[in-house]
DNA sequence: CCTATTAGTTCAGGTTCCATACAAAGGAGC
DNA sequence: GCTCCTTTGTATGGAACCTGAACTAATAGG
């Protein structure tokens, strides 16, 4: 409602952000973009002929299909800039480069034991970190990570991605995954709560991280970012992130909800019984008391996750119990989320999409239950196994990118 | 996200309706509206010209203060066109007219027993006095109401409103709002669940009153709309409307937010304690299972609200528990409504804003628990009695309005 | 009476998108 | 091989919009 006075300049901005979007869904023509966007063929090519005259998008060569003149396809160029997620972990920094199509051309992992370190050396790490996989894009020597078995997660390398090699890439912006309740724009905001960090508690990590990082920067909670990772899936869903704690983000239309100040997504403080066992919160009977990853092993005896899935394979009484109960809750708190905000999707991560086989049947079944008549059509696991959060943390820069695509012109 | 190309049009549509938000707080010469929205002196002339020819803005006299050439007051002209609200209660038909200056230009009230109707007689009922009310608004000869005991809610009459006489007042739009639980858009939905008018459900109450009444219908939710009613109180707020059940809405920047199929504001049916007592939703221990009406009531052993607020002065134990046991649960509740969606206040309407003194402490303090260090800055009480709903709807029209401009042009 | 100040209007200029017409490039049919 | 048709991409004039600067209008103060 509040918005701000618009002339052609932002009418011109809209129109190609609809355009670019709609050339993320895959290399079209200019006639087929114009038919999917309402547009005029010729305004698409006045809007798309500056970026490839950059080098930004690249013109195929025509390829004659059917009748009439063949059509010259665009698509995001090999060396187009890209968007850099960087994730914050207990222990270890990930990050990632998307492009605009979607495509990961970076992708690496190092372990950091971030649990002893200052506010300060946390964030001279990661801007490091960044920096230097900035630095390798720029090249283009940056590894994909391609190959590797997705479960057990990114690692350190120099392989060259499929299309990563040739020209180098500029970062278009970063956004900084961490993994504690943020306050404030996304711009600069405070960390209120950090139990796995408390060093970074009460700080305001954007100003200590800007400097070294390369292109605008935003900071995000961990879940809330991992959950634009999942837009394949649908442009409005609820996600949950099983981790230590659970945490989650609302998707609407595309875009992630932060909440009046910052704090919407805590799915994990959702309340399931107001007498059930105490929470690290303060309250009691939190979704995350019963389906989060300490609670679950502890209630299934198991030590690890590992084990609780042979457990479960071996039909271990305890184990399947544990497994029954954090669902129910999982589902009772699912089902007052629904009931509020009405999103037709669930996507399970972390933890949870590891388990989601044994949890979607309690989950399905409370939902059906007390969601008087619309329960969400679907409850679907995350694939992107331990990438969510730096994936969508990246996604989240390209979205700024699509509302203000001028940030794709070369800087002067 | 997925939005439309936009041409001149729609950025004069933008700006015109930036313009009138800004009317909305006052009037102000085109000086201080160009101020206030960051247009300049010669578009703010431009956009307004023809809304003061059409004679929706009236420019008053120069009033000399200060300095300078006296500026000219441009406001809404007392004939301007209004939106009306329309609710259909289970005993009854409320209606008003709402000036986008947000003036309430008529408002009534008549006794129908809707228990017993078809859905084809409740449209009617619902469209005839609907076409009345704008007939008697065309004529100026419409009722405020204004005067009476506001608790008593809005009865008939032919009183002329303080402004409302001479030239005859067109209709914008009308919403409508009904005790039911809708799905799909807002111009068409379908009823899915309506407990206390059982002949709507499986209906489209749209297409059978679309006929009668005035102006483009949009259907809406009761405490839905009624949310609407209170964005004096802030641009981002919790809902809550106690009723028979408890509804409610969400209201992010000055909007309310549908859900991704109409659903969402269901904050009665989020649940408190898993195994608490059965809800007619099909779930247990709901909000509405504690802070209800009929709960309420029949855990504090009393007839009727008088009886329980005569109870509560009287520091009847048992009154006191049960109102006690309410708030808790309304906290719990809404503890999780905010922890997932961050807004920044709650309002409560209906019953529960009449009980808001007694409930505060536990809601507060519930909140203050369970909301990590966020809890909502404020939990007030509706000012509207009885007609928050019906105000609702018409500012939901009036919003409309807002990115439409053209509606305000007088038909050809 | 003249100047400073603020309000409102006028007008040329630049940007945008659109509708239309036109050129380019290939298939289909004969 | 030729023409006709269909589709893509480009060029051009037109209409709408916002802006900036200049201009007029109206008041207060000296």
């Amino acid at each position: 409602m509040a918005t701000s006075p618009v002339g052609p300049a932002a009418l011109r901005r809209h129109n190609l952000g609809l355009l670019l979007a709609a050339l993320r869904e895959g290399p079209a023509s200019r006639a087929a973009l114009a038919a999917r966007t309402g547009l005029t063929r010729a305004t698409v090519a006045s809007l798309l002929d500056p970026l490839v005259a950059d080098g930004v998008l690249d013109e195929a060569t025509a390829a004659p299909s059917g009748v009439g003149r063949p059509a010259r396809p665009v698509s995001f160029a090999p060396g187009a800039p890209v968007a850099l997620g960087i994730s914050v972990e207990i222990d270890g920094l990930v990050g990632c480069a998307v492009g605009l199509d979607g495509r990961l051309t970076a992708l690496r992992r190092i372990a950091v034991d971030h649990t002893g370190l200052t506010a300060a050396a946390i964030a001279d790490g990661a801007g490091r970190f960044a920096a230097a996989l900035a630095a390798d894009l720029a090249a283009g020597t940056a590894d994909t990570g391609a190959g590797r078995s997705p479960g057990a997660g990114p690692s350190r390398g120099r392989v060259v991605g499929p299309r990563g090699s040739g020209a180098g890439r500029r970062v278009l912006g970063t956004a900084l995954a961490l993994p504690a309740l943020l306050s404030g724009p996304a711009t600069d905001p405070l960390v209120v709560r950090a139990p796995n960090l408390p060093a970074l508690t009460g700080t305001r990590p954007a100003q200590a991280f800007t400097a070294a990082f390369p292109g605008p920067l935003v900071v995000g909670n961990e879940a809330t970012l991992g959950a634009l990772a999942h837009l394949d899936v649908a442009p409005d869903f609820v996600y949950v992130s099983g981790d230590v704690g659970i945490g989650g983000g609302l998707v609407v239309d595309g875009g992630v909800w932060r909440g009046a100040r910052g704090f919407a997504g805590e799915i994990g403080h959702v309340v399931v019984d107001r007498e059930g066992p105490p929470c690290g919160c303060g309250g009691r009977g939190c979704v995350e008391q019963y389906a989060g990853r300490t609670a679950l092993l502890s209630a299934a005896c198991a030590a690890d996750l590992d084990a609780l899935e042979l457990a479960l394979r071996d039909d271990d009484p305890r184990a399947r119990r544990a497994v029954d109960r954090a669902g129910a809750a999982l589902g009772v708190g699912l089902a007052s989320v629904v009931n509020v905000v009405d999103l037709p999707v669930v996507v399970l991560g972390g933890t949870l999409a590891r388990l989601v086989e044994h949890l979607r049947p309690t989950v399905e079944s409370e939902l059906a239950q007390r969601c008087m008549g619309h329960p969400p059509d679907r409850v679907v696991a995350s694939r992107r196994h331990g990438t969510a959060t730096v994936r969508g943390a990246a996604e989240a820069v390209l979205t700024e990118v699509l509302t203000d695509p001028d940030r794709l012109r070369p800087p002067a």
